[in-house]
DNA sequence: TTTCGTGTTAACAAAATTGTTAAACAAAAA
DNA sequence: TTTTTGTTTAACAATTTTGTTAACACGAAA
């Protein structure tokens, strides 16, 4: 047994990951798993038992390191349109690595609603929670119209994902390359900010500082 | 062969949008397709020749309705806040019947990518063009911040369509029946308009007019 | 060296899914 | 009535996909 070997594990669920968020192939057999990872199939049963266990495992995993990074930003000190500013980042950012993670879920979730009930109800406080103080400060100093919770976070959502999740669609439709494409979601960043904000994003200053805490 | 006992082909084409489009069953098996709609299995490949075939006939049909709503909404002579304002009401309301519909063009627009890109090679112009004399006139007279039709189509579709996308995950996080996330998704029609042009939405005179020529 | 355990493989079995076909059926036409 | 035509059904065949198992490889520990 060897750590300093490839492992194997880890790069089963990479490059299914490729496949299932990346590239989209909601379908893929353990078949097309085992040959992108270049590794025989019963080294899925062997790892993950199942199939089915294996895609839990990855959603789980996936959503939960989505979910900390959002919930980072979220229950962060910085000014509300900061904060905003980052979290579209950071979504975009994900979804850029990710686009057919959304996608992916919104499927499983009509088959199974179990699951996706089983992950919410892990925590306590819902995203628009987090936000709903700021946001009533922001709509009392009449920076911003009036608006709900969740309404703002739902537009919020809306804006950043569906042009990762309809990537392929809208990159066809308007004849784009990949880079073009990708070129045009970052692009989006300020956009999405602009339309939500109704003025010019602010510049970030580095991103690393986030996450440290000080006392 | 009577005409007046249930058309069996239509029969199964209703029934198989509603587990893809409706109920978001993106893998139903022609097997339950079949007892969706009460019927032998072998019909739908006496009617459809393969599953495949089926679902293309589907979406293209499906997808053809929608387009002709949204382009003679967008290619009309309304005022411009107006035209959006039915854009939004349309695309919403549509999206009430079939929330899965886009999850389904996303999924099948991954594995071929062809299909959408015969689709929409049909017509010659984009949906972006048919808006972007409108907006660069509102832009110029400042009543709406400067952004390219690519970004305000998007803007708008994403606003449109990703409440309805993401149903099953939005109406869990949220806790809501599907009555109360119906209502939710009709309170959106003004949300979206406030968000994209940051005023209250116009009263909609009765729709019907909209289709009707006056020469 | 032998033993042990993890990781890997090919071969097999079982289930699910699609597509075909021949026969049954029912209503209209001859 | 018989024939014909379009529709429906059950049974079958082929393929795909998942899951299991027994044998194999090979380094580490005894």
């Amino acid at each position: 047994m060897g750590a300093e070997e490839v492992q194997t594990e880890k790069l089963i669920k990479e490059k299914a990951k490729i496949l299932f968020f990346q590239k989209g192939f909601l379908n893929a057999t353990t078949q097309e798993i085992a040959d992108e990872a270049g590794v025989n199939r019963a080294l899925i049963h062997y790892y993950f038992r199942s199939r089915e266990q294996m895609l839990d495992l990855l959603l789980d995993e996936t959503l939960l390191e989505k979910k900390v990074r959002v919930r980072t930003i979220l229950s962060s000190e910085l000014p509300f349109k900061e904060k905003i500013a980052r979290y579209i980042d950071a979504v975009v950012d994900y979804g850029l690595n990710y686009p057919y993670l959304e996608n992916f879920i919104i499927s499983e979730t009509a088959r199974h609603p179990d699951k996706i009930r089983e992950f919410c109800s892990r925590d306590r406080v819902k995203s628009s929670d987090l936000i709903r103080e700021d946001l009533e400060k922001e709509i009392k100093k009449k920076k911003i119209a009036p608006i709900s919770a969740e309404h703002f976070m739902v537009n919020l959502s809306a804006l950043c994902n569906y042009p990762l999740l309809a990537k392929s669609v809208l990159q066809t439709i308007h004849g784009m390359t990949d880079a073009a494409y990708r070129k045009f979601l970052i692009e989006r960043k300020r956009i999405i900010f602009m339309t939500i904000f109704n003025e010019e994003m602010p510049e970030l200053p580095l991103k690393k500082e986030l996450t440290k805490h000080r006392a």
